[in-house]
DNA sequence: TCTGGACCTCT
DNA sequence: GAGGTCCAG
């Protein structure tokens, strides 16, 4: 995989065993390679951002004993982790990602680096042909997006002082007024509150979060949950709703919207389930929903979800 | 407390 | 409608 995580341009490659790392380029730098402090400190960062400090082995077994499907799905697959993001980013990212689908909301916050981020250079003597070779094809998507250049995410600030057209211009719609509105807010409360809410309870991180413009209940979850160390949130969204429905509560498909009694409903079933990690535990039912995933799963596990969703069951609510 | 509609844009 | 949010009734 290459990529960006902070100001830097990132490669990463996973063996059996070990997972490698390497550094291409930074944020402001002319450098031909990463001082060797720097290599130390994207290590450290890397550990924080897949939060490797944090033992799955027994959150697996837990969530295994806890329910037989997910039995099933923890053999399936193994190692997934929730990311702690960086909180801004993540913030807008999700606020992006309202009524809107994956494969736009990427090419929106593309977008957004490119045109308010700072350029990342890389380091002399690497050009990203070179990482394509060891990258597979994450990298010529990101070239194909944008000429091969690299960006970092835009500050508060800059988004703070970006117009409202322009922004509607990169494609975001009537979100853009919600990323403008968030930035000026964020602005105003000072630099390091949204990461402090790290430190708060989950009833507070929520209730400041939906202050936001753009932020309602499963944006702040997202964010709660990504980013804001809330390892208990359970986002729903319509799929999580389904998979609520199907596995948990039949009775749960006689609603017919998604209210906030509901919503309540469903995150208290997974906790009830899974228990303080219950976020995580999320995280690995609703990848399995995914099509990327699928192959890994059993047949019969996938052809159950396949009825489920074409035979209506999943869609009496909607 | 809940429902209905609008909202950008694309398939 | 899509991996919602906001606003008015």
């Amino acid at each position: 995989w290459v990529g960006v995580l902070g100001p830097r341009v990132l490669e990463l490659r996973q063996t059996e065993s070990d997972c490698f790392f390497r550094c291409l380029g930074e944020v402001a730098s002319a450098e031909s390679a990463p001082a060797a402090e720097t290599v130390d400190h994207v290590r450290a960062e890397l550990v924080d951002y897949f939060q490797l400090s944090k033992p799955l082995a027994p959150m697996y077994e837990h969530w295994a004993s806890a329910d037989r499907r997910m039995n099933r799905i923890a053999a399936a697959l193994p190692g997934m982790r929730v990311l702690r993001q960086e909180p801004h980013e993540c913030l807008f990212s999700f606020i992006c990602s309202s009524n809107n689908n994956i494969g736009r909301i990427g090419g929106i916050l593309q977008s957004l680096r490119a045109r308010y981020g700072p350029r990342i250079s890389l380091y002399e003597g690497i050009d990203t042909a070179d990482a394509a070779t060891f990258g597979g094809d994450e990298i010529t998507d990101l070239q194909a997006v944008d000429d091969e250049a690299f960006f970092a995410f835009p500050s508060v600030e800059t988004l703070a002082e970006a117009s409202e057209e322009e922004l509607r211009g990169l494609g975001l719609g009537y979100r853009a007024d919600f990323i403008r509105q968030t930035a000026l807010a964020l602005r105003q409360k000072g630099d390091g509150w949204l990461c402090s809410l790290r430190e708060e309870d989950v009833d507070t991180v929520r209730e400041e979060l939906c202050a936001l413009r753009g932020v309602g209940p499963k944006v702040a979850d997202c964010v709660a949950l990504f980013s804001l160390d809330q390892v208990e949130t359970v986002p729903v969204d319509t799929h999580v709703w389904d998979i609520a429905c199907r596995e948990f509560d039949p009775s749960l498909r006689e609603c017919l919207s998604l209210t906030p009694n509901v919503y309540a409903r469903v995150g208290a079933l997974f906790r009830s389930r899974f228990g303080t990690y219950s976020g995580w535990a999320h995280q690995l039912l609703f990848a399995a929903e995914l099509p990327q995933f699928r192959s890994r799963l059993p047949a019969d596990m996938v052809e159950e979800m396949a009825e489920w969703r074409g035979g209506g069951g999943g869609g009496a609510h909607k």
